[in-house]
DNA sequence: ACTTTATCCTACTAAACCTATAGGGTAATT
DNA sequence: AATTACCCTATAGGTTTAGTAGGATAAAGT
């Protein structure tokens, strides 16, 4: 399941997709015209600059704004920095793996078989999706 | 991100595809085989049961079985009683839909575009995926 | 310089959910 | 009657989620 950050994060993301690139929105525009509660998406926005999607600017006149054109930002950027893995479990997952503890061979699995496929598919969605799509 | 109890009960499941029908397995047999815990697993088997997957017999020679072939079982239905809603968020759920609080028009919430596109995949996966298709 | 604006940052909390475990009850077989 | 093995509910401990509090910092306007 989709947790709310990634919901709010990619709710504000498309908002910015739609204005003027690198004019700054405010957090309380956002926060009112998404209907997130703003001290949330605060955090949420925060996180996204530091991880290399947002540009922001402090004081009157300030606010976030996109570092790329929407056209150049996929989602699976948008996923990993605000989700997580993508895959939906951590054996299939290309940057978040992990071992099972209880599994001695994961070429032999089951849950590994099916969920490889879900991840490929998943993420080549992704892959083709970039924010511009979204905010059409 | 799958649950344990997902990864354990479809591995559950695909243990008793593989045997032949109609022929219960104790849960401990499952447990020792798979690595899971005993307790946790009876209520995992026990759910699937209630949900019409798999039958069982009390009693020496008792244990649990699938109640069709397996061929004919697919991670639709499985994915469902085991994880509940195969979308990753409840507005683009076919089973499990509810609306969202935040969004006044779905059709056009970026959110909604993705994982809708998202959840069509991956239902299409799971319809053609039986746990025949997993066993072997 | 001072005030206003708006982001920056850490820590905290209440609720929900997950992963089991406990402890006995029930039914079938021998 | 004894043994086997599923049936069932409750609960506990840990983790994650969603959001809040409260102030620090920096930029712009006056």
């Amino acid at each position: 399941m989709l947790s709310k950050k990634t919901k709010y994060g990619i709710k504000a993301l498309t908002y910015l997709a739609k204005q003027e690139t690198h004019v700054p929105v405010r957090i309380a525009t956002i926060s009112e015209s998404e209907n997130i509660s703003l001290k949330f998406l605060e955090t949420i926005l925060l996180s996204l600059r530091k991880n290399g999607l947002l540009g922001s600017k402090k004081g009157k006149g300030g606010g976030y704004y996109l570092l790329k054109a929407p056209k150049d930002i996929s989602m699976t950027e948008v996923m990993r920095v605000l989700e997580g893995p993508i895959a939906m479990i951590p054996c299939v997952s290309l940057n978040f793996y992990e071992k099972c503890q209880d599994c001695p061979d994961e070429n032999a699995c089951a849950v590994n078989k099916i969920m490889l496929k879900v991840r490929d598919n998943t993420l080549e969605i992704f892959r083709n999706t970039t924010l511009a799509d979204l905010s059409n």
